[in-house]
DNA sequence: ACGAAGCCCTGCAAGC
DNA sequence: TGCTTGCAGGGCTTCG
């Protein structure tokens, strides 16, 4: 399940890969995700040049010079570089095909990825429009995460999760960061001090760079084989721990649902 | 404006 | 062994 630093590795390994060359072209077996894969985009995309490759929250942004190709991993989506034909499998939906004869083959069995067109800026897409800052953003800081929780009387844990507030804190990391930070994640958002959110957006910060770190080790082996950029490099503290040891202090880690979503902390470490 | 719940989908694990 | 059931997850969408 890609969260943000999956996401980015990804980006990473792209770029040389499309980044001042052509789509030669693009063949679409499987239209199903999220969003039916654009009928015109095969043919939108045939011999156009790459600009540049972004992350922007969770989405890759694939710039041309006609528009950006949008893609997101969704849950289960991957992209990987093939350096030559293989039979494709089963959820292979997409494969964008370069003028070097890389082949960019986009996989998603559980369909919750997208991909699509925006013609111009891709920030006026719906779906990047109301996004709020990257975690790294200047313009994101512990005070202005204190300021939007005001009166918010939702979890902290779901306030860190919108990704209108901030982009790129999946379930994952939003357990690692509120342990980092010593933060119940049930606590409502409006109670949180804005000390304390200091605390958590550098929390935050640290364990997306460690797991973005951690991903740029698998880089080398990105290209063809099974191997594909992960989170799971990166020793978790309380995600997928519950009912064990808290590194902390030893006490048993404590497992709830907060907005549908499985959630770990420390009763003792965590306040 | 906010918040909670529903929904999309497949693979895997656990229970019978 | 083969079924059924539950769960995982991001994030849009709907409803209150």
């Amino acid at each position: 399940m890609p969260e943000l630093p999956e996401v980015e590795t990804t980006v990473r390994a792209l770029r040389p890969r499309l980044e001042g060359r052509r789509i030669a072209r693009l063949v679409v077996r499987d239209r199903r995700l999220r969003w039916p894969v654009p009928a015109s985009l095969a043919a939108r995309l045939s011999g156009v040049p790459v600009l540049r490759v972004v992350r922007r929250a969770k989405y890759i942004l694939v710039e041309t010079g006609e528009g950006t190709l949008i893609i997101h991993l969704g849950m289960s989506g991957s992209l990987r570089i093939l350096p030559a034909e293989q039979a494709p499998g089963k959820h292979d939906h997409v494969d964008i095909v370069t003028d070097h004869g890389d082949i960019i083959r986009y996989c998603d069995p559980r369909r919750f990825g997208c991909l699509l067109w925006q013609p111009g800026e891709a920030a006026r897409h719906a779906l990047l429009r109301d996004l709020g800052p990257e975690p790294w953003d200047p313009g994101c800081t512990g005070d202005s995460l204190f300021e939007r929780s005001r009166g918010r009387r939702s979890p902290v844990k779901t306030f860190l999760m919108d990704s209108g507030i901030i982009v790129g804190v999946g379930n994952i990391y939003a357990n690692e960061a509120l342990f980092d930070a010593g933060i119940r994640p049930g606590r409502a958002a409006g109670r949180v001090t804005r000390e304390e959110y200091g605390r958590l957006l550098a929390a935050v910060r640290a364990v997306l760079e460690a797991a973005i770190r951690a991903g740029g080790t698998t880089l080398r082996d990105f290209v063809s084989g099974d191997a594909r950029p992960g989170y799971f490099q990166v020793d978790l503290k309380v995600y997928g721990r519950g009912g064990l040891p808290c590194p902390g202090c030893g006490g048993l880690l404590k497992e709830v649902r907060i907005s549908n979503r499985s959630t770990v902390y420390c009763p003792s470490c965590q306040r």
